[in-house]
DNA sequence: GTTTGATTGTTATAGTATAACAATGATAAT
DNA sequence: ATTATCATTGTTATACTATAACAATCAAAC
C-alpha cells in the first residue's frame, strides 16, 4: 500500500521525524546540520509534492538566503546523496523521502495535476528488471520507477 | 530476456522493419510519412543508443535540413506519441522503440557510459505498482521504468 | 594560531524545452 | 480550376533546468 502522499497521516510527526533523522545522520557521519540544509529539507517536507530546484530557490530568496541556482542544487543533491530526498525524473523535481533509513529502490505515483507524490518501496517491481539485467550482463546501479497519472482528489475536482 | 541493445542481432532488418512499420502506420492513420519524420526516425534507428534532441538537430543541420530546436522536438514527439520512440527520462534523450506495435509499458536498461539502451516489455515489473496505485485510488496513465548501470562491454573496457 | 577541509557565495554559462506565429503544402469542397 | 481548410514545417524568441569554476568563509584538528 502507498504510505503517504494520497493518504491522510500525521504530517507534523512526519516532518519532525524526518528532521530528527537528518540531524542524527549528520552527527553520525560527521556532516554538518547547517541552516540551509535544514531549511531546504523543511521546504521539501512541507507537502508530499515535487518541487523544482527553482521553486526551492524562490522560497530561499523570500527568506533572505542566498539564492543562486547552485545553492538549491547543492542542498538538493546533498539530500539525495544521503537518502533524504529523491529526484522525480519525469518532473525534473524533488521530493522528501518517506522511507528514510530503509535501503530501498523507490517507486513513485505522481499526480500530473497537483504534483503530489506517493513513494512506495518497490519491493517486487524492480526485481523483474534485475532478472532481465543479468540476462543482458548488465549491472544495475540505480533505478527509476515512476507512474504518472491522476489522484482521486484531482479527478473529483475535474469532474465538478 | 533483453531483446536488443546489448545483444547481437540483424540490425539491418531491425531498421528496415521499423521504417516499414512507420510508413504503414502513417498510411493507416492518415498521417504523412514526410522526409523529416523518416530521417529523424532513421537517425534514432542507427544504433540502440539514446540521442538528445540536440544530437538529432546537429545531424539534421549537417544534412541541410532546417535545424531549429522545435524541429527536433516536433518529430521526436511525433514518434513518441505514435509509439515509435521512447523518451529516456534519466538521460533527457530518446531511442527508437524495439517493440513497435506491441502495447507495452516499456522498461529500459541504460548504460551510463555508452548510452546503449536495451528495451524490455515490462510485463511484471509495473504490475506491482498498479496494485499500489489502486490502493491509493490512483489512476496510472503512463509509467517510467529505467535501470541505470554499466553494460558488459563498458565494464571490460574500463578494466583494461 | 595556523593549516586543512568542508561549506557557502557568486558569476557565468551550458543544456533542455516550448510558446507563438508565419509560411508552405496537400486535400477536399465548391 | 479555385478557394477554403488543415496539417506540416520554418523561424524567432524565450523559458526552464543544471553545472563549471573559483572566491570567500567557517570550523575542526593539529
Amino acid at each position: 500500500m502507498a504510505d503517504s502522499g494520497f493518504h491522510h497521516h500525521d504530517h507534523f510527526k512526519c516532518v519532525e521525524d524526518a528532521l530528527q533523522a537528518l540531524q542524527k545522520h549528520c552527527r553520525a557521519e560527521g556532516l554538518k546540520f547547517t541552516p540551509l540544509r535544514k531549511r531546504v529539507f523543511e521546504i521539501l517536507l512541507e507537502e508530499h509534492k515535487a518541487l523544482g530546484a527553482y521553486d526551492i530557490l524562490a522560497r530561499l530568496r523570500e527568506e533572505g538566503f542566498s539564492a543562486q541556482p547552485p545553492v538549491a542544487y547543492r542542498h538538493l543533491d546533498f539530500l539525495v546523496a544521503h537518502g533524504f530526498a529523491h529526484k522525480i525524473e519525469r518532473l525534473n523535481a524533488f521530493i522528501a523521502c518517506t522511507h528514510i533509513g530503509a535501503v530501498h529502490d523507490p517507486a513513485f505515483l505522481i499526480c500530473r495535476e497537483c504534483r503530489t507524490v506517493s513513494e512506495t518501496m518497490s519491493d517486487s517491481s524492480i526485481l523483474a528488471l534485475h532478472h532481465k539485467a543479468s540476462d543482458a550482463d548488465f549491472q544495475i546501479e540505480d533505478s527509476v520507477v515512476e507512474a504518472i497519472g491522476t489522484c482521486l482528489d484531482c479527478r473529483q475536482t475535474d469532474a465538478r
